[in-house]
DNA sequence: AGTAAAAGGTTTTTT
DNA sequence: ACCTTTTACT
């Protein structure tokens, strides 16, 4: 550790591009040289400080194509890079590499990923396509008969990530996370196996592969080439990367003793962090000192966003992480002040059940517009996507237009997939997850069929896939759509409707003269046959084609479209009644997660009951409890003017519909000893509470990768 | 043998 | 709302 209480000397720069900064950011912004890790406090102006940085830099003369820019979304970095093109140093911040660690890491790869003997056109696997695969491989496996409970896929994925992302044992995941799926150990192995043979012959990453590969390839032969690439690498959220990120950083990083260093900024808030069920590890954060010798801290305090009201309150939750109940929580001490010292108090109100909850929220935003508050500088936070349920039923009869951020994304739902299936079967023929999902939409292909239809298009399972010297998959599969569209294939007759449908939509397709938008549109037919039969509400789900089509009307390339899709999903929720126009005015609602890095002048946090904040999933460890306490002091901090905390006594439980049991709930245990800090209040029936470095051989990358994966199961 | 329909379960948060 | 297993039907 390091001290960072360290006297910061502020020398008076004055630059354009620092304009408006206070003197802390004005260093932050101007530092040069040794490592740099700003501690910025929820408010403190990051973002503007970040942005000032890159502005200074290019001013200064920095090459823009040499500075590295890595955010948490693309969003984010947008936001900056427009904030610093709207300083004096305009257009030079177009040319920036800026993005996600997984959106850089699918550029780099594309382009020095031979070394890992990897094609150029590799394709990636979203989390959605990751499960599917393991769906796949395990019923290829054939898991069943097992007594108890075989676990879903999606849980099998989710213990896959959680084992490479921390880089811990399959053991140790297990007993920690899944002791539930304990008994599988061994059939996990195998999976795991077969999941990953299956990727590699198939030239397709996940999302980890697309960290684990560049990581690799920093200490590869190109390693050298690709640290040359950057002069100056900054990192936003810092204490939300996993190990496996800030092995990639110092691997792109030249070190401080070279005759020319990258120059390396770090910004961070370790009260933010939680993206712990990630493998995020704040002591990323607490060892940058370590990991970078003689780096600098400089700490934002300066709150510019919320009132001290509010930020009282933010302050004393988080000051309850230095009790017993919590394992370590923050390192970099920090007390938020404002100048903001008027200002009306947060309000706490306790509702008697969740409609009232609803109720009330839905009457509140509807006063603050009255207010002159508009809906769009208003949010509803809450913690798990499904909270807005209730609350979203009460918005759409009132008429108040609202936008969802988090939760389960259109991309997500089945009918998207099915159709974006298809563009990529168009896209890369040899895609055999495309294919599955295609041609298992089909009446009468069930399992059996799958397979046999799986041989005849090429992608049998004997031996490896055959590759040519740059390692792209030769003829046999790479011409499945031509076998496809040969009609030589037997499918079953229930499906000859369907099947001569979608041979003419995808030959029209294959002829390459249609724009990603109108192949969309011939494709439509072919969904308008099968989706009667394999959906309850088929409507509904044909018109959010339309919406799909519209947006790859942005799109000149189908493979563009996809990648884009793939690396940066749109993260707002499909919306019923159709998108509100951008002139409208919505209110937003968000999980917490989501809400990271905004603020809004009014904010609505619900939910606030003991077993949703913190998620009753969580109170089992100190560790997860401590991200809980977080996550609250996220979501209170996004708060400008107006905070309005509300729970309900009772709500239900509707995991399972049968018995629509009910649940007594207390106020969040978080919130309980702040309580006098709160105008407090309750609506309708609720009374009070109630007691309840050596160069490695060029196809070393891969190899080293897999031998990897596979020492942490076996 | 293989598919479809019905019954029975289901640990948030997301790049 | 969706996934896995079981059962019934062709």
């Amino acid at each position: 550790m390091f001290d960072s209480s360290a006297p910061v000397d502020l020398p008076a720069l004055t630059h354009p591009a620092l304009d408006g900064l206070n003197p802390e950011q004005r260093a932050a912004a101007a530092h040069r040289g040794v490592p740099l890790l700003i501690v910025a406090g929820a408010g403190t102006g990051k973002t503007k400080t970040l942005a000032a940085r890159v502005g200074h830099l290019v001013a200064e003369g920095a090459d823009p194509n040499r500075i590295l820019l890595l955010t948490f979304t693309r969003r984010a970095a947008e936001e900056m890079l427009s904030r610093v093109s709207n300083s004096a140093t305009n257009r030079a911040a177009a040319r920036v590499w800026s993005g996600t660690f997984h959106a850089i890491a699918n550029r780099l790869l594309r382009q020095y990923g031979g070394a890992a003997a990897l094609s150029p056109s590799f394709t990636v696997l979203d989390q959605a396509d990751s499960t599917d695969l393991f769906g796949i491989v395990r019923t290829a496996e054939g898991f069943a008969e097992r007594g108890k409970r075989f676990p879903r896929k999606e849980t099998i994925s989710a213990i896959y990530s959680r084992m490479v992302n921390s880089q811990q044992k399959l053991g140790t995941v297990l007993d920690v996370d899944y002791p539930w799926c304990a008994d599988y150990a061994d059939d996990l192995r195998t999976l795991f196996g077969a999941y990953t043979a299956t990727k590699r012959s198939q030239q397709v990453l996940d999302y980890d592969d697309l960290l684990l590969f560049w990581r690799g390839l920093t200490v590869s032969p190109v390693g050298g080439a690709m640290r040359d690439l950057f002069d100056h690498i900054l990192i936003d959220e810092y204490q939300d990367t996993n190990p496996i990120q800030a092995d990639i950083i110092r691997g792109m990083t030249r070190p401080f003793d070279d005759p020319c260093p990258t120059e390396v900024c770090a910004v961070g808030d370790d009260a933010q962090a939680i993206y712990g069920f990630r493998s995020a590890s704040v002591e990323n954060m607490w060892a940058f000192a370590e990991h970078f010798p003689g780096a600098r801290t400089i700490t934002l305090e300066e709150n510019y966003r919320s009132t001290s009201p509010i930020l009282a309150v933010a302050n004393a939750v988080l000051a309850q992480a230095a009790g017993p109940s919590f394992g370590e929580v923050t390192h970099f001490a920090k007390e938020l002040w404002s100048t903001r010292t008027s200002g009306i108090r947060p309000r706490l109100i306790t509702a008697s059940d969740e409609t009232d909850q609803s109720r009330f929220v839905a009457e509140a935003v509807l006063d603050a517009r009255e207010r002159g508050i508009d809906l769009r500088e208003q949010a509803v936070l809450f913690r798990a996507g499904h909270h807005s349920d209730g609350l979203e039923l009460e918005l759409a009869r009132r008429d108040i237009p609202f936008v969802k951020y988090g939760g389960l994304k259109y991309l997500e739902a089945g009918h998207v997939k099915d159709l974006l299936a298809l563009l990529r079967v168009l896209e890369n023929p040899a895609d055999v997850l495309a294919w599955h999902r295609v041609l298992a939409t089909l009446s009468g292909v069930g399992p059996a069929t799958l397979r046999r239809l799986n041989d005849e298009l090429g992608f049998g399972n004997e031996g490896d896939a055959p590759v040519d010297a740059d390692g792209v998959p030769t003829t046999r599969t790479a011409n499945a759509l031509d076998r496809f569209l040969d009609s030589d294939l037997k499918l079953p007759s229930a499906a000859a409707e369907q099947t001569k449908e979608l041979r003419n939509a995808l030959g029209a397709c294959a002829t390459g003269s249609l724009r990603p938008a109108e192949e969309i549109d011939r494709l439509k037919p072919f969904c308008q046959l099968i989706f009667p039969a394999k959906y309850d509400n088929p409507a509904p789900r044909l018109a959010d084609l339309d919406h799909l089509a519209s947006t790859a009307g942005a799109y000149r390339s189908r493979d563009r479209f996809l990648t884009e899709l793939t690396l940066d999903p749109p993260s707002k929720t499909s919306e019923q009644a159709g998108p509100p126009h951008l002139d409208d005015d919505w209110l937003t609602l968000s999980t917490i997660h989501s809400a990271k890095g905004m603020e809004w002048k009014s904010v609505h946090l619900i939910h606030a009951a003991d077993g949703n904040l913190p998620s009753d999933m969580a109170i089992g460890d100190k560790a997860g409890l401590a991200e809980e306490l977080r996550l609250l002091y996220v979501g209170l901090t996004r708060a400008r003017d107006e905070l309005t905390v509300t729970f309900p006594l009772r709500f239900h439980v509707h995991r399972q519909g049968l018995d629509d049991r009910h649940v007594y709930a207390q106020l969040s245990r978080f919130l309980e000893p702040v309580r006098p800090l709160f105008d407090q209040g309750h609506t309708g029936a609720a009374e009070g509470t109630v007691d309840l470095t050596d160069p490695i051989a060029s196809v070393g990358v891969a190899d080293e990768v897999d031998a990897m994966l596979f020492s942490l199961w076996d």
